[in-house]
DNA sequence: CTGAAAGCGCTTACAG
DNA sequence: CTGAAAGCGCTTACAG
């Protein structure tokens, strides 16, 4: 009388296959030295019993750590966006720390790109499984995802994406969706003969991200006749100063101004302008909820704020890597964030 | 020599304590049969080592498997809303089932609260050590969770509230708050001297739910001086024939209507009625990201949808429990989903 | 009231 | 190319 069924996992692979467990071990994760005999005889068996390893005992008795490197813009006095991506990778990491992962965050600073060199130069020193990154700066960026592909370290974006270089997964907003969104939520309040100012401002100089957010937005009103026209303005100083004189000469020569689009979330500075104006009756739609833009928000200066979950997206930034690098599981190409809208009436429970 | 520090965990605690870790496990669960004085000085280094259970360790020896019931209405084929927490609760269940944690599904008839009974009596007799419930019925609900209560059973509702029973927590909207942001965006489109008409379709009896809506909704015109008649319909037919014919009396009945809420998912009957009629120029809103609904938001019938993430309702539900039987840790007493505002040009991208 | 020992389902040297 | 054995950090009978 055989004892049968009694065991189970590479227990059972194992007394199945009349091998030792460590020879399933083996197989299970394409080691070498099994001889392809052994090797096809188990193979048949895990898929004959659909067997899944418990990622509990695996992780448990697994000695090894596995290390996540992050690379983000630093949170800066100017506007703290970059809080939340962090506090979803935070957040992450002590999910999946108690399974031995280990998460080191590389912050670089958003005006200096030799500081990401030295960021992303110190990451790959740590030696790490995979890397998250909001490749900012695109070239450098681009440089950089190369290396990591060379080392066979997978690479996924958030906030933006690296056009032409491959990585394993982009989280991110679609952004001529996004502004086509943006369009729509700026004409409530529009009329048909009023002009519309669309404004970037931004020390980078002509980024791949705000002409697709350009494209959507010009989108909507093409496909809707809606013939108001839009005065673009480039803005490479972000401080309130140079930001109100732009504004000011741009009201001089505009007179019908109707409405105004930020392309992200500097957005606050606008408003700022037009309640010291007490220009009221101009609509304004902008990116992100951070505290400078809700306080525009709730008293009505901002009409609608367009978010796409930025802490949300560190979160998944990490987990993705997580159970691609630890699970195996693969990973969507591109996964694209709601567009949410968030008002006054609906901020109290927005979730970044 | 002795060697020091060599061991983590509850070994170490067994050292330092000087007892076996069979003791310091039955401190740790708080056991009985461990001296007053033992369980204090265990205690005292648990604390000084800030020790974390290793929750994989855990798991992986303890045979006991944690079941978590579920109560929730079966998809009809009036609407298939609660496909949705079904999904959440499915996907949470395969990310725990690793960890030894079952989840039995009870489905019941929203047109029958005696199927309502007996699922819950099935329930109960699972022998579970938590339970997830929409409370749609609520008295038979109510009594239910006092039953729980007494057996020691945590319960978390989602969708809707119980009042007056004490329950672990409860997951969904804002119900006033949600109301008031529908009347904003029923305001995008409407003229002053128009009328509103207030739609609550639903064989059941003045709900609280709906109540509660209402208020919001009211007050928001009220808040904003904006004088539109509001006009009330109840429906307790819900199909289509039937709410055809009171629509048609009150569009008879009142001349001026220039925008329709409707208090639930059962606004794609609205819209269908207004597009057979081609009345393309009133303003309509409604409830959830149901595929009915989906159709008439894209061909611009119904102007916006607002959601409350009913599939991250059941996610968070089932996750809420786990973390609460199996961790421990203790849960927020009401969690209020986002209030999500859905229009053609951003459902794309929605996330439920 | 307390402890020694087996075991959860894996991984990892080590030996052959 | 393969296996025996120890061990990951806990829990659980069982014995005293």
């Amino acid at each position: 009388m055989e004892n049968e069924n009694t065991y189970s996992g590479v227990k059972e692979i194992a007394r199945r296959a009349k091998v030792s467990i460590a020879t399933v071990d083996r197989v299970l994760h394409n080691r070498t030295g099994v001889s392809e005999k052994t090797k096809k005889r188990i193979n048949e068996i895990i898929k004959e019993l659909n067997y899944q390893p418990n990622i509990l005992a695996s992780r448990l008795a697994s000695k090894k750590v596995i290390s996540i490197g992050v690379l983000i813009p630093a949170v800066s006095e100017e506007t703290d966006f970059w809080e939340a991506p962090l506090r979803g990778i935070r957040r992450a990491e002590s999910e999946i720390r108690q399974y031995g992962i280990q998460v080191h965050t590389f912050l670089f600073d958003l005006n200096n790109k030799r500081s990401f060199q030295e960021q992303s130069d110190l990451l790959l020193k740590t030696g790490v499984s995979g890397v998250l990154i909001a490749p900012s700066f695109i070239e450098e960026a681009s440089t950089f995802a190369q290396e990591c592909k060379r080392l066979k370290i997978p690479v996924i974006c958030i906030d933006s994406n690296l056009p032409d270089t491959e990585t394993l997964s982009y989280i991110g907003p679609h952004l001529s969706q996004s502004g086509y969104v943006g369009a729509r939520l700026l004409t409530y309040r529009l009329q048909p003969d009023r002009k519309i100012l669309f404004i970037n401002i931004s020390p980078e100089k002509e980024s791949y991200n705000y002409i697709r957010i350009e494209e959507g937005f010009r989108s909507y009103f093409k496909d809707h006749n809606q013939l108001n026209d839009i005065v673009r303005i480039d803005l490479r100083d972000t401080d309130f100063l140079s930001v109100s004189k732009a504004l000011l000469e741009a009201f001089q020569t505009h007179s019908e101004i109707g409405a105004i689009f930020v392309t992200n979330s500097r957005v606050f500075t606008i408003a700022k302008y037009l309640q010291e104006k007490g220009l009221t009756d101009i609509g304004l739609v902008g990116y992100d909820f951070i505290k400078e833009n809700v306080v525009f928000l709730q008293n009505g200066t901002i009409d609608f704020l367009i978010c796409h979950k930025p802490e949300d997206q560190g979160y998944r930034g990490v987990m993705s890597l997580y159970q691609n690098l630890v699970l195996g599981t693969s990973v969507e190409k591109a996964y694209f964030m709601p567009i949410d809208i968030v008002t006054k009436e609906n901020e109290a429970f927005y979730q970044n």
